[in-house]
RNA sequence: GCCCGAGUGGCGGAAUUGGCAGACGCAACGGACUUAAAAUCCGUUGUCCGCAAGGGCGUGUGGGUUCGAGUCCCACCUCGGGCACCA
C-alpha cells in the first residue's frame, strides 16, 4: 500500500464547528442523549492558544497550537507531523536529507488504523534543525514524530515530557532533556527519577513572571499574556474536518466542474444543471471509475472562454445525496429547481425523524451542516432539519465464519449444537473447519439476513409487525428470533375470532352508552379507558410499543373472563378500543375488522380513541400493608379514605396483627392510594 | 485509557420514577377435546424449606441512605456501543 497525494474537492464544514455544538441546545432533550454526546466528540472542541515558534537556522514561523500554554516553559523540543511541508523545505539538500527523508516516508507508511495506532511504539527523528521558544527565548530540537497529526491543530507539537505522557516516552527513549515545570505538592518531581508524566495540578516553577502561581487558576493570565507580548493567541481547536466529497466512482452525483486550461477550475453555470451521469458507459474490473475512461462525459467546453474543457470525473459521496432527500420530499416534482422554499418551509423542519444510532456522527451531521447552508444562503427558514429523534437499535443475529470460506450462511454450518438461535462448536460444510460464532448487526455481507418473505407467507404482514415490535423497547438492540412469533399469531386469531363471533351480540352503530351500569360492565369500562390511556403514554413516551400491547392482552383478558353478561353497548365501546389503539400496528387486521364492525368509513379516519378519565378512575383500591417492609396483609377501600381511618384498618388486619404481637409500633408510614408500612420493633 | 448505556425467572422483557418485584408474551409441564397428532381451550410455572397452612431468600457483587431500594449514593465486576497518539 502507498500513500497518494490527490487533489479533490470539499465542504467547509469545518467552518460549521461551532454552530453545530450549538445547535444541540435546541435539540437536547428531544434527541438521545447518546446522539448528542458523540457529536460533541465529534467535533470535538478544545480551547487553548496559538503560540509562535521560529526556526533558527531560517526564521521560518512554526506556530503550534497547545491547551496547556501553562507548560510552554518546559518545552525542549518540538514534533512535526511527518506529512508537514516544513519538513522538506528544511531539509532538502543538507547533510541530514536522506536519513531524515528515508524516516519520513517510513512513518507515512504506516496504518491509521486505530488498533495499529494503539500497539504502534513512539518513534521520532531529528531534523537538524531546532525552534525559538518565544516565551524565554531557548532553542530546542525539532523533530518529527510518527503520533503527530497534520490534521490537527497546526501539525506542530510543542513537547513538554515532564507534563504530557507522549513526549515523556519520546524524551526518555531519544534522550532528550525533561524540564520540570509544575511542580507537585509535598513530593516534588525529579525529572531523572520520573517515570511518567505528571499531568495533575500543581504550583509554577521555572516559568518566568507565572513562578508560584497554581497553574489552572493562571491560565487565562497566561493566554492574555501570550497575546500582550506577541507571542501568540487563545484559540479554540476542533477536530472535525472538512468533508471530503470527492468519490472515484460512477454512481453519485457528478461534481460540476470543468477543468480549463486557461480558466482553470470553472463551476458548471446554474442553467446546465444538473449535470447527469452518461448511461452508456463501460464497467471494467479494475479500470476505476468509468466516467473517466467515457469521452463524451469528459470532453466539453470551457463555460467561460469556450475553449475545449475536460469535466471533473469524480462524483460526490453519497451523504451528500442524503442530507437533503427529505428536502425533496416536500416538493418531488419540480423541474425547475431541487425544490421550493415555500413548500418546503411549510412542511418542514421533520417533526420525528427515524434512523439506527449508526447515524449518529455521520449522516445526522450531515444533514444538519447542510440544512444550516442552506438557510444561511435563504434557501430554508430553520436551522435543524429533525425535531425530535429516535434511534432504534439494531437487529442481530448470530453470524458464522470460517478461516477458508469466509462468512457462512446458517445452512452451510453443520454439526453444531444447537442453544437457541445460535449453533455453537460448528462446522463449515465445506471444509469442515470449526467455524467461529459472532453475535453482530444483521447484514447481507455476513449471510445474517432474515427474509421476511417466508415469515409474511405463513403468517401475514400484521403478525410478522405485531411481533417485530411486541417483545422489546425498540431502542435497544434486539437479537432476532423467530421463537414468539406463534404468541402475535395467537393474539390475532383470537382477536379476529372474538370480534366475528361478538358481532351478534353487539349494539348498533351509535347506541348511547347507559347511564347506569352493573360492576362487571363498570369495571370493563374502566379497564378499557385506563388502556386508551397507558397505551397513549407508551405510544408517546418513546414508541414503547411492547407494553402498549400488553395493555390490550390485559383488556382482552378481562373482556374473555368477565363475569356476567355485557352489556351490547360496553361490548362495541370495548372491542372498537382494542381495535383502534392496535390499528398502527397491525393496519390492515385493524381496518378489515373495523368494516366488518359496520363502519362506512377508515378506522384511520376516526380518529384516536378520548379516555374519560371519570370511567377510568378505580372505585375501591386494594393496598398492601407491611410490617417492616413485607407485605402481610391487604385492605380494600375506598380511594377518598381518610389516613387516621387506614390506619385503624391497617392494625385492625388479621394478617397484620399477628405481626404486632408483643412488639412496639414505632412508626406507622401511610401513603395514600399506595401503601401502609408499620414499623415495630 | 476516556465517554455513554445496560445487568431482573429457562428466555424476551414489565414495574405508575422511592411504595405489592416478575405485567404481557415465549418455552416447559399437567389436564380437556381427538383413534392419534397438530391446532384450540383450561390450569401450573422465581427459588428454597414444608403434606399443608405458612415462612425464608431473591433484581451482577460489596457497602450506605431510608419506615421502605430493581429504582438514590459510594466502590467493584461483566457485557454492549462510541471515541482513541487530537497536542
Amino acid at each position: 500500500m502507498a500513500q497518494k497525494d490527490m487533489s479533490q474537492w470539499f465542504f467547509k464544514m469545518s467552518d460549521y464547528a461551532q454552530r453545530l455544538l450549538d445547535g444541540h441546545k435546541s435539540l437536547r432533550g428531544n434527541w438521545p442523549d447518546s446522539v448528542i454526546a458523540m457529536q460533541e466528540e465529534w467535533i470535538g472542541r478544545s480551547e487553548g492558544a496559538r503560540v509562535d515558534f521560529t526556526v533558527k537556522e531560517s526564521g521560518d514561523a512554526v506556530p503550534v497550537f497547545t491547551t496547556r500554554p501553562d507548560t510552554l516553559f518546559g518545552v525542549t523540543f518540538m514534533s512535526l507531523a511527518p506529512e508537514h511541508p516544513l519538513i522538506e523545505k528544511l531539509v532538502l539538500g543538507t547533510e541530514q536529507e536522506s536519513r531524515v527523508m528515508s524516516a519520513v516516508r517510513k512513518m507515512r507508511q504506516q496504518s491509521t488504523s486505530a488498533k495499529d495506532i494503539a500497539e504502534r511504539e513512539k518513534e521520532a527523528v531529528w531534523t537538524g534543525f531546532h525552534v525559538i521558544n518565544p516565551v524565554n527565548g531557548t532553542e530546542v530540537p525539532l523533530w518529527v514524530a510518527n503520533f503527530a497529526l497534520m490534521t490537527y491543530g497546526t501539525g506542530a507539537v510543542m513537547a513538554v515530557p515532564a507534563h504530557d505522557q507522549r513526549d515523556f516516552e519520546v524524551a526518555r527513549k531519544y534522550d532528550i532533556p525533561i524540564e520540570v515545570v509544575i511542580q507537585r505538592d509535598g513530593d516534588p518531581l525529579d525529572p531523572d527519577a520520573m517515570t511518567e508524566a505528571y499531568v495533575d495540578p500543581g504550583i509554577m516553577v521555572n516559568s518566568g513572571p507565572f513562578d508560584g502561581r497554581n497553574n489552572r487558576e493562571a491560565m487565562s493570565d497566561i493566554i492574555a499574556w501570550l497575546g500582550e507580548k506577541g507571542f501568540g493567541e487563545g484559540t479554540i481547536n476542533y477536530r472535525l474536518r472538512d468533508w471530503l466529497i470527492s468519490r472515484q466512482r460512477y454512481w453519485g452525483a457528478p461534481i460540476p466542474i470543468i477543468y480549463c486550461e486557461d480558466c482553470g477550475a470553472v463551476p458548471v453555470p446554474e442553467e446546465a444543471l444538473p449535470v447527469r451521469l452518461p448511461t452508456d458507459v463501460v464497467f471494467r474490473e479494475g479500470h476505476g471509475n468509468p466516467l473517466a475512461a467515457c469521452d463524451a462525459f469528459v470532453n466539453c467546453s470551457c463555460p467561460t472562454c469556450g475553449k475545449p474543457a475536460k469535466r471533473e470525473t469524480d462524483t460526490m459521496d453519497t451523504f451528500v445525496d442524503s442530507s437533503w432527500y427529505f428536502l425533496r420530499y416536500c416538493d418531488p416534482k419540480n423541474e425547475q429547481r431541487p425544490f421550493d422554499s415555500e413548500k418546503v418551509n411549510a412542511l418542514m423542519p421533520v417533526d420525528q425523524y427515524i434512523g439506527g444510532i449508526e447515524h449518529a456522527t455521520m449522516h445526522l451531521i450531515y444533514a444538519r451542516f447542510f440544512t444550516m447552508v442552506l438557510h444561511d444562503i435563504g434557501l430554508v427558514d430553520f436551522e435543524e432539519p429533525f425535531k425530535n429523534l429516535f434511534c432504534q437499535g439494531m437487529v442481530c443475529k448470530t453470524a458464522y465464519y470460517c478461516e477458508e470460506h469466509k462468512w457462512l450462511h446458517e445452512d452451510q454450518v453443520v454439526d453444531g449444537k444447537r442453544e437457541g438461535d445460535t449453533i455453537r462448536d460448528g462446522k463449515c460444510a465445506h471444509c469442515g473447519l470449526s467455524v467461529r460464532s459472532e453475535m453482530t448487526k444483521i447484514s447481507k455481507s455476513k449471510f445474517n439476513v432474515v427474509d421476511p418473505d417466508q415469515m409474511f407467507d405463513s403468517f401475514g404482514t400484521d403478525t410478522v409487525r405485531l411481533y417485530m415490535v411486541s417483545d422489546a423497547p425498540p431502542d435497544k438492540m434486539q437479537i432476532w428470533s423467530e421463537a414468539g412469533i406463534n404468541g402475535a399469531w395467537r393474539m390475532l386469531n383470537r382477536l379476529w375470532d372474538l370480534v366475528l363471533a361478538a358481532r351478534a351480540d353487539m349494539a348498533a352503530l351509535g347506541t348511547e352508552i347507559p347511564q347506569e351500569l352493573d360492576p362487571t360492565n363498570r369495571a370493563l369500562r374502566r379497564k378499557a379507558h385506563q388502556c386508551i390511556m397507558r397505551v397513549t403514554d407508551a405510544i408517546e413516551g418513546g414508541f414503547q410499543f411492547n407494553t402498549a400491547i400488553a395493555r390490550c392482552n390485559e383488556l382482552l383478558h378481562q373482556l374473555r373472563n368477565a363475569k356476567g353478561e355485557i352489556h351490547p353497548a360496553i361490548l362495541r365501546e370495548v372491542i372498537e378500543i382494542v381495535l383502534k389503539v392496535l390499528s398502527p400496528i397491525v393496519p390492515h387486521f385493524a381496518e378489515e375488522l373495523w368494516e366488518r364492525l359496520g363502519h362506512g368509513e377508515s378506522i384511520f379516519a376516526s380518529g384516536w380513541p378520548k379516555a374519560d378519565t371519570e370511567v377510568a378512575k378505580e372505585e375501591q383500591l386494594v393496598i398492601p400493608v407491611q410490617v417492616n417492609g413485607k407485605v402481610r396483609g391487604r385492605l380494600t377501600l375506598a380511594p377518598d379514605a381518610d389516613q387516621t381511618a387506614i390506619e385503624a384498618a391497617a392494625k385492625a388486619e388479621p394478617g397484620v396483627q399477628k405481626w404486632l404481637e408483643g412488639k412496639t409500633v414505632r412508626k406507622v408510614i401511610v401513603i395514600p392510594g399506595r401503601l401502609v408500612n408499620i414499623a415495630v420493633s
